[in-house]
DNA sequence: TATTGTTATACTCTATAACTATA
DNA sequence: TATAGTTATAGAGTATAACAATA
């Protein structure tokens, strides 16, 4: 019954009907499908490294010599302050990133990767692009560089 | 402190240096953040008439002839069918959708938009509306029109 | 006074397993 | 034996308010 026990991406011939609605040209539906599928699989890729999608993020902007602050890093990501607690909390009791109060401000953390917080990202950055190669198998590789594009301007518009 | 407090489209001047980072060119990322921006938006701009995304998409659904059973609406939507149950529940004792069985298969629910249901999706259908239009707000007509195909790829692959 | 991070809390979303009725 | 729907439940994700430290 679970919705992994049906095919996440194709759909049966008896759904296949409701695609030609007028939902499937949708915005707001695209993108939230589009979000489902590829985080479900992403977060599969990522299940033996003990990473999510939601964690990775974190980790990688942590790795890229920006040190953001807690406050930048849940504006960014679109989460609230005090769900970046919690995601900071975890990766830095395993030992992948760092806390350090930003000198300029003592109110704020920077957040930093430690040896260890790399060499997992380097790994998880493979993972990330495999299952990110699988949702664009059916673009071509103009078509995936037009699509990033794209997104990036309604994401951050 | 709530994410909402702050702008949820534009970014501060602190946080636009991560926008170079190699994140920001994650399809994993960049779908999340437009999925977040776009289902906040158009929750918002549903909030009058009672319904979110979520309870949108079913009552689009059963307003479209296709008369879709339960497990079809949950493959489609990509989520749980026990979910569906609760979706269904709230707009049927609202008096927007019926169940009703379906006689060929005396399992299944085939779900249908009563008038009441058809006469409020008309006004949600120009809430989704404006609030697509502010998330393509900065996409030519061509763009809109690409990246909803691309979306579809992505989304049923 | 305002802001950063934190904690506690609650609410929504999502997944799992067990049940029933039909097939 | 398998499937559609239901229920109960638990876990993940998200939002809100209040507080301490700092600006």
């Amino acid at each position: 019954m679970a919705a992994e026990h049906i095919d996440e991406r194709r759909l049966t011939a008896t759904a296949i009907r409701l695609q030609g609605r007028s939902l499937a040209s949708d915005l707001e539906f695209l993108t939230a499908r589009a979000r489902a599928v590829g985080t479900r699989r992403a977060n599969e890729k990522l299940e033996p490294l003990g990473l999510k999608v939601r964690s990775y993020v974190v980790l990688a902007l942590a790795c890229d010599d920006e040190q953001p602050s807690q406050r930048e890093l849940a504006e960014f990501l679109m989460l609230d302050a005090s769900q970046i607690v919690s995601l900071v909390d975890d990766l830095e009791q395993r030992g992948l990133v760092a806390r350090e109060v930003d000198p300029r401000d003592r109110r704020s953390n920077v957040i930093m990767a430690t040896t260890k917080g790399r060499q997992l990202f380097t790994k998880a950055q493979r993972a990330i692009a495999d299952a990110q190669d699988e949702s664009l198998r059916a673009l071509s590789a103009t078509e995936q560089v037009e699509l990033k594009r794209l997104l990036t301007l309604i994401a951050f518009e």
